[in-house]
DNA sequence: ACCTCTCGAATGAACGATCGTTCGGCGCTA
DNA sequence: TAGCGCCGAACGATCGTTCATTCGAGAGGT
């Protein structure tokens, strides 16, 4: 029986499941507390093997950190299905409000986060993700205000940057509490945010 | 001539010297990136002498991780002084959102956090602390109120949590752009917050 | 004033474990 | 058979912690 696929397909794979392995240990465990063994034993790889594919422990860092952009992309596709600005918007908070909900990914950001304040590349992947979420926001917001008069674009990027915040805050407290955010919590959130879109 | 101290204040005054020169190595190099030997040679003690203070790298991180509570004792203080609710808020926000643009609060906030994800007593820590700046809050809150109709309590405290968001986003951000926030930055928060308590 | 005794503070060598990384050789695939 | 993916022992460095030892301040005696 032959292998289904060939050596670069294969090798693709490997690459795969060692940076899926990595965040899984690096959600448990945290960058620095994580050793290369505990990947490549959780991987079911040899120790030497890991590095036939990465340079180095840094570079796995780096690699789950950027894996931030898949997860927006995914947001960003679901948000542009829809059409009206509002209810797109309203459709960005309850998705982006989940995503930050899940314990793994505040410890991930968190992870991330402290290892920004000293790698400048990570930080600039961070602050890249950062604005990304923001634009989606700020054309979101510019659709709803097209009858409107015309937004100061600094103003309307510094708002979208206060709807992250709530967004994030709110999820991250959940986690911290054990448990989801409650239907009054979105609701309170959600009216939250529409006064502080339409003023 | 004789030393001016005794043993026991000897004794707590190098205490506090390893704290404050543990909290500088975690600043520079985070928790698990800071060796012991590194405190210990930047404090200009022994290795072993550090042994005889602390019970180990643990403890120093609780240790560090509770000097919050130290500072926000200090906002509070001044916000006090303040008998006018709505200048207690405008002070509290200005007090709050400098001490959170400093790059080491932000670096060690950072540190704290994605330590709290996985220690439990560390994260309690942290929610105390967040939920004593909340009461502060709610409490200028309800004295801004009292004219008017009785406040939904729950509500408070949601609306206390998304004003820390707000001071602390605008604040990390500020950091990681390597500039402190500008008087716009400032004027904008003010106003979003007003927004927020008005309502 | 002086000697003694006590005990906590301070030291740094040493320990075993584990770290990130390297590398020579083995085995499978094309 | 040529070559690449894979392996795991080995390396030097460094980790957190322990411990036998030294030091010196201060209490109690005379």
């Amino acid at each position: 029986m032959k292998t289904p696929f060939g050596r670069k397909e294969s090798a693709e794979a490997r690459r795969l499941l060692i940076i899926e392995t990595a965040a899984l240990c690096f959600i448990d465990q945290g960058f620095h507390q994580t050793s290369i063994r505990d990947i490549a034993k959780r991987a079911g790889i040899s120790l030497g093997n890991l590095y036939n594919h990465f340079e180095g422990k840094g570079a796995l860092i780096a690699e789950i950190a950027s894996l931030e952009a898949t997860d927006i992309k995914k947001i960003e596709n679901n948000v542009g299905k829809i059409t009206k600005p509002d209810q797109a918007l309203k459709k960005f908070i309850a998705l982006y409000l989940d995503y930050c909900s899940q314990t793994q990914n505040v410890a991930l950001s968190a992870e991330i986060l402290a290892e920004a304040v000293r790698n400048p590349s990570i930080a600039s992947g961070f602050l890249h993700n950062r604005q990304r979420l923001v634009d989606l926001i700020t054309g979101l917001m510019r659709g709803m205000a097209n009858e409107k008069q015309t937004q100061n674009s600094q103003e309307t990027n510094d708002r979208a940057q206060f709807i992250l915040d709530l967004i994030e805050g709110l999820a991250t407290r959940s986690v911290f509490s054990a448990k989801k955010p409650s239907k009054r919590d979105v609701m309170h959130l959600q009216e939250t945010i529409d006064r502080l879109v339409a003023s």
